[in-house]
DNA sequence: TTGCTCCTCACGTCACGTGAGGTGGC
DNA sequence: TTGCTCCTCACGTCACGTGAGGTGGC
């Protein structure tokens, strides 16, 4: 598939997914006869995994952790390099759900959202 | 308080406190006899709840959406961006559940993580 | 040939980070 | 006075976004 039919599938823009390309994030692609990128299938999931580890809040050196991760055999001693991503997800689950239930009781009525000051501090 | 404590206690930068300071996402911070800025306990809080929102992956726009939400008045209509914001949540919650099972999974070896595949796609 | 997508630079932007050079305050 | 923190510019950086000018391909 062509880069355009690949960011409309995956919501990576166009410039984004040269430059993934470029940093070796998605692997090179192949090129047509003229010189028009062609993505394979594999590059495409690749491609969605990046996207939302992305959306998570994962800067691109985090994402080539994971992607390192995902591409090397069980067992080779990034465990820990894993497990300190699983406590950082924990951390940001804590926090939507916090915010969450801030954002509801406000939205319910039940609380008056203003006063931030315990927005997070307080309720478990 | 001055700013280096206010970093310390809130662990957001110097320089990223100043530019809050200067955008008004923190209201204007007090001067000393000299030009030493002096924080307020409400400032502290305000700013830590914008530095988790940031964490979230909030942009500094919606960031200053739910400031709004958190000085209004309830039952001012802003309940549409809200629940959007909570269905933004919803999603985000969603990606890291998945992420995580997967993490765990190849940690565990049950499963190879190799083969991105259906990193986010197969398992709920 | 027309219309569309794609190409490569190059420069802009958002949310900061990082010195440069200077001053407050215990 | 020393040592520390703070000040205001100004420029750098990360992860892209946005044209500028040109070409592939059905």
């Amino acid at each position: 598939m062509r880069i355009g039919e690949l960011s409309e599938i995956t919501g990576v823009s166009i410039p984004t997914i040269r430059a993934y390309e470029r940093d070796g994030l998605i692997g090179p692609a192949m090129r047509t006869s003229g010189k028009f990128r062609e993505f394979s299938e594999q590059q495409r999931n690749r491609l969605d995994f990046i996207k939302r580890l992305r959306n998570l809040g994962f800067d691109l050196d985090q994402v080539k952790v994971l992607l390192m991760l995902a591409d090397a055999r069980p067992a080779e001693k990034q465990d820990v390099i894993a497990n300190q991503i699983i406590a950082a997800i924990e951390l940001r689950k804590l926090d939507l759900n916090k915010l969450e239930r801030r954002l509801s009781a406000a939205l319910s009525g039940e609380l008056s959202f203003k006063g931030i000051d315990d927005a997070f501090c307080c309720t478990p």
